[in-house]
DNA sequence: CGTCGCGTTGACGTAGCTCAACCTACGTGG
DNA sequence: CCACGTAGGTTGAGCTACGTCAACGCGACG
């Protein structure tokens, strides 16, 4: 970024560094990890925090690599992949902006997941020691850490619920729906066939037909930026 | 169990109340959720926590319902159960002895499954309140915490992996290997079929076939007590 | 221009669902 | 004691939703 300031991406292949985090002044502090922090404590601590840029389709690290920091995602979506020694590929979850990557290596020495990008990503890497650090005289981190935990089992146990069960028809919709990025659900972020076949355990033709019969009934329409749908529609598809 | 020692059972309409926990004599406290505390701090104040008996199919909370106790399994198998609106039933995972269950509590106010017993089971309520006390003054059950949470999400994910994904046969495979109560892998749970159903994503018929040719193979014997499998065969259709 | 990545569509096979019959173990009430 | 109902499991026959394989389209890019 600066000339003379060396980037300290020796940890990390694919993410582009692109300077220190600015928290107190980050445009999504509310949802952030450190959003219950005050201000002053911030300052202190969050030195050591990078601002990373990670282009779609790169990995942040993966199954069974070693860690030292977790990441909250600023903007885009990354998937959490595992791969099965027969090749199969499933998507574990989908994290959307505001949420935390890698909680696994505050307890464990490992990340669990592959993390890619699907779209070009912003995150900020935050290294262990800072947030055991931090932990130790503030107790509110100990909530927010708890709820990013909860907010994880609960888009878990979304997949499992929502979209590992039903028709594939249902699951689709289900889909559109979960990736909304509006309140009113009616745009949703972007991803390929693959991906989304390898998120409902299904195959990308399937997943290509069901798109195509959305589409024909005018509940999908899919232009040049996101899809945009019809969610009273895909509800009603969604539960059956 | 004590005359003159009345129930405080009111907040649990199931399960029956056996007596007052004596966590520092507990026959799985290094399994426990309190195992990293000291002594004193246990005997001070663990006198609210309750020892619980819930017989094989009551539930111990309902999905939606307002609570104010995490439950840890001492003997026995707890399923989370989802409901759909459309009547569909799926098991988000299965506690073991050693889990801790509605740790959802501890960040929201309401229970975000059904938890069922499979079995007859044994359980400590430990109510929230209890926890956050702890917690003010000692740093450990932060740490203990957040491994539960790891666990429950590292459980969420096998469902996800193992127990959704692939054919009938890989699925059952998989599911006898992983309910599996000695570390040999050689005898399992014992779960109705409808159960095994629910948490495959495939329906009692299927599972009766498959149970049926894994047993004609040999690799499965269902005697009075529990199952008993052979790993190594089972492992072979697992991975495909 | 050819290649590559991604998506679509068709033809066909099959794994798993559906519906139905039936079986055994077990409990309950006359 | 038997008669009956119920809960859980098994098995078969047929259907269909989804997977598989293959061809093709189309834009991006070197």
């Amino acid at each position: 970024m600066l000339a003379g300031m060396k980037s300290p991406m020796s940890y990390c292949t694919d993410a582009t560094w692109v300077g220190r985090s600015d928290c107190q002044h980050c445009d999504i502090r509310g949802t952030m990890l450190f959003s219950e922090l005050q201000e002053r404590e911030l300052g202190d601590l969050l030195r050591p925090v990078d601002n990373l840029r990670l282009a779609a389709k790169s990995s942040l690290y993966h199954e069974g690599e070693v860690g030292d920091a977790v990441f909250t995602v600023r903007k885009g979506l990354v998937r959490l992949v595992h791969y099965a020694p027969n090749g199969t590929r499933r998507i574990v979850r989908l994290l959307k902006s505001g949420s935390v990557i890698g909680m696994e290596v505050l307890v464990n020495t490992h990340y669990h997941h592959c993390a890619e990008a699907v779209s070009d990503t912003d995150l900020c890497r935050i290294p262990v020691e800072v947030i055991t650090q931090l932990e130790g005289r503030n107790p509110a981190l100990h909530t927010a850490l708890m709820r990013r935990w909860q907010n994880s089992l609960d888009d878990a146990d979304m997949v499992i619920t929502q979209l590992s069960t039903g028709s594939s028809h249902a699951r689709v919709a289900r889909f559109l729906l979960l990736v909304a990025i509006d309140p009113h659900r009616t745009e949703c972020h972007h991803l390929m066939r693959e991906d989304i076949a390898a998120l409902l355990g299904l195959t990308v033709e399937t997943v290509s037909r069901v798109f195509a019969e959305f589409k024909r009934n005018g509940w999908l329409v899919e232009g040049a930026d996101c899809p945009r749908i019809n969610p009273q529609a895909l509800e009603r598809v969604a539960t059956d």
